[in-house]
DNA sequence: GCATAACCGACCGCTTCAGTAGGATTTAAC
DNA sequence: GTTAAATCCTACTGAAGCGGTCGGTTATGC
């Protein structure tokens, strides 16, 4: 499995926010309830996408979470990053700020450089592009449009 | 993460037996003391990769493993898959035996479509594609060649 | 001031990961 | 025919992450 519940809980979170007409806050009860997923757990993602800058939170009373953008400007690579930590296919590679890739055994004493590289490099590549190329807009259309309950029909998706 | 070091590992002994110039058997004590890596564990993997029928091992003083095929008809995607098993980026994603996708909680009582469903099926293109894309014998000549120790210059991968 | 809700940190059972250990079996070489 | 080299197999282990729970604190509308 490439993610975990992490992801696919708090993007559905995530959905659920967008769903809202207005940007009115949600209680999480609502969301668990909606969604059928435990309120405590939610709970722990919804404080990993707050403080990534995604989500904001109105306290007391008929208070409860909002998205911290339009739908249309969240791509769900910052989401999914928030929830599981850096996207990277290995332990050995890590992107720096400038997006370039580095391999932790670039060629650690051997005569060959580390020929996995290029495999990972590309992987990595169409994750990447999977996430960042799909906005929350686009989920929560396909998932049944904003708050109304005209079913979308399934068309092939890739 | 998206993967473990079962599939660097793994990949990373694939190579190493796809380097030997004819296909003669290669100790796995021999790859296990190149690529720094721990023998024990080496052979769980080697296993693996044999039931997947990926490698064939020839047993007794100077047996060893060798690939099943010609490197060049070794795609990655199953080197990978008997590595880690089914690749699938989420635990509700099954992909059967005819490439449809499904997902368990198809709209599960709710009025909307899993939204999700959109962004996984985007993702498992990516990660597929780019792993059925690559080759073993692109891996072997990118990490320097057939048992020729000529390095090869680190162009840009993407 | 009370119900509602966001916040926070500790905890827990379970599974997987990464690796080790110890042996059994097969085969080539001497 | 013994021995060394190799594959093969099963069981085990410490550590970490996952999925989830719990109890409590703070803030806010009515």
């Amino acid at each position: 499995m490439l993610f975990s519940t992490k992801a696919e809980y708090g993007v559905r979170l995530m959905v659920a926010l967008g769903r809202q007409p207005d940007s009115a806050p949600v209680s999480l009860s609502a969301v668990a309830e909606a969604e059928r997923l435990p309120l405590s757990y939610l709970e722990h993602l919804v404080a990993k996408l707050r403080r990534a800058g995604l989500g904001t939170s109105t306290r007391g009373a008929h208070g409860g979470y909002s998205l911290a953008k339009p739908a249309d400007e969240i791509t769900l690579d910052t989401v999914v990053e928030a929830l599981e930590g850096q996207i990277a296919p290995m332990e050995c590679f890590h992107e720096t700020p400038e997006g370039k890739v580095l391999c932790s055994h670039e060629s650690d004493g051997d005569h060959h450089a580390c020929a996995t590289k290029l495999l990972w490099t590309r992987v990595q590549g169409g994750v990447t592009k999977a996430l960042a190329g799909t906005t929350l807009a686009e989920l929560v259309e396909f998932g049944g449009g904003a708050s109304e309950k005209a079913p979308a029909a399934l068309g092939s998706a890739a």
